[in-house]
DNA sequence: AATTAAATTTAGACAAAACTAAAAATTTGT
DNA sequence: ACAAATTTTTAGTTTTGTCTAAATTTAATT
């Protein structure tokens, strides 16, 4: 009935609505609320309205009046198509032009619509087929596969357990700049060394130097425990 | 009264009539009819004239009812912006990722409309600030900048003359590939040994070897005189 | 259970970009 | 110079994606 070629003929608004309803959990028959949506998009849900019922039209989702929408297999198979085109632009951005980690995601988000799939392996190769971009957050393989890694908050980890940042939670260019300014970078090791009680703030260690970073950074940043 | 933000706010059918006036010579305060344009980008003139009104309006062409438009210095200079990055993907497709000259084009008419100065600088940069596109058509620099080399079709040199292919005046995919089967190929050294009245057929001597080509392969092969 | 509040959909409008068919202007041919 | 042919514009529709305001459904509170 719906066949490959709907990929091919995807619109940006119609692959955009696909990706956002993926981010907030749309994939596993779960459904999302229009409101929730339109948030997410800044626009009004009327219109979310609208793309529902055409995206249904086409078999991208599934759509209950007054209820919300989920992803279909189709649906899902082009979510994690879109973002990994992202996430490997991502990657190509900063390693093979020179962009920061807060710069990339603006740009990613014009390159992820490009329609051709021999360009986008093409730049898996010249990467060396990355499993993560440089947000730490996974990329899906051609056919669909991402492994999520195992990974906490700092703010969640024990005292005196070592990890290696491996990841932010919030991928806003301020944070990432503050992280810059600060040295902290995925790949560093982190040592918790002292927790205060009044403000949830974390005295650390990182790659030898000591600093003391406040909740809010500490929970938006992952970190891999040590095996 | 107009300012540089206009570029940025350009959408992708307002860009690609830019290019398409440019390309048909109205870069030089000639005017363009409004059926070439239609005709170059397989639409219909009424559409056409609407766009003009539209990119009037914003400065970016000279617009003569009935007479035809032609572009205006900056629609020029946003002309030769959007070139450049045209070219310039087409490069990056070759160089770096193995894509053959008869499989770009496509791709970069995507390409070309991703809106980010410093993406198109750093791959610039990337590819070592190059001249010439795999077409042999040159890239316009960052200030609008561009040398048309000094070249002449194949077909209208003299018996006897030495020459390197530097270009292709037909870019079809068809071509190219014929090109590709018979390597001949930019940068091959190529002597004109004998010219046949009848069909204007031309028996040349290429990198070593000899061959036979029609003059509508001739007529389509650019090529610059050794000095 | 009835009322109120919140979320969602409908109805109607708009802008962008295209189209068709008809009208108007320009060019061509005699 | 005038009629015919061609080109271009106008007028009116269509599709896509958005919006506002009003109506409807669902959820929450008394
Ligand atoms: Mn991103
Ligand atoms: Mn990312
Ligand atoms: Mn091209
Ligand atoms: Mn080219």
């Amino acid at each position: 009935m719906y066949f490959w070629k709907n990929l091919f003929l995807m619109t940006r608004s119609e692959e955009n609505y696909i990706k956002t309803i993926f981010h907030l959990g749309g994939s596993d028959s779960t459904l999302i609320a229009t409101n929730a949506i339109a948030e997410q998009m800044e626009t009004k849900p009327s219109s979310v309205t609208d793309m529902a019922r055409k995206l249904a039209e086409k078999g991208l989702v599934h759509y209950k009046k007054y209820q919300g929408v989920s992803l279909t297999d189709i649906g899902v198979k082009t979510a994690l198509s879109i973002i990994r085109k992202h996430r490997l632009w991502e990657v190509f951005l900063v390693k093979k032009l020179d962009f920061s980690w807060g710069e990339v995601h603006e740009v990613a988000e014009q390159l992820e619509h490009i329609k051709s799939e021999k360009l986008i392996d093409k730049i898996d190769e010249l990467l060396d087929f990355p499993k993560y971009d440089p947000h730490g957050d996974p990329i899906p393989s051609k056919d669909g596969k991402f492994m999520e890694r195992d990974k906490q908050l700092l703010s969640d980890i024990p005292i005196n357990t070592k990890g290696v940042c491996v990841g932010v939670k919030d991928t806003s260019s301020t944070f990432l700049k503050f992280l810059d300014k600060n040295n902290i970078a995925l790949g560093n090791t982190i040592k918790v060394l002292e927790k205060e009680e009044f403000d949830q703030s974390l005295h650390i260690q990182m790659d030898g130097k000591e600093l003391h970073i406040s909740h809010q950074i500490a929970s938006n940043l992952y970190v891999k425990l040590n095996d």
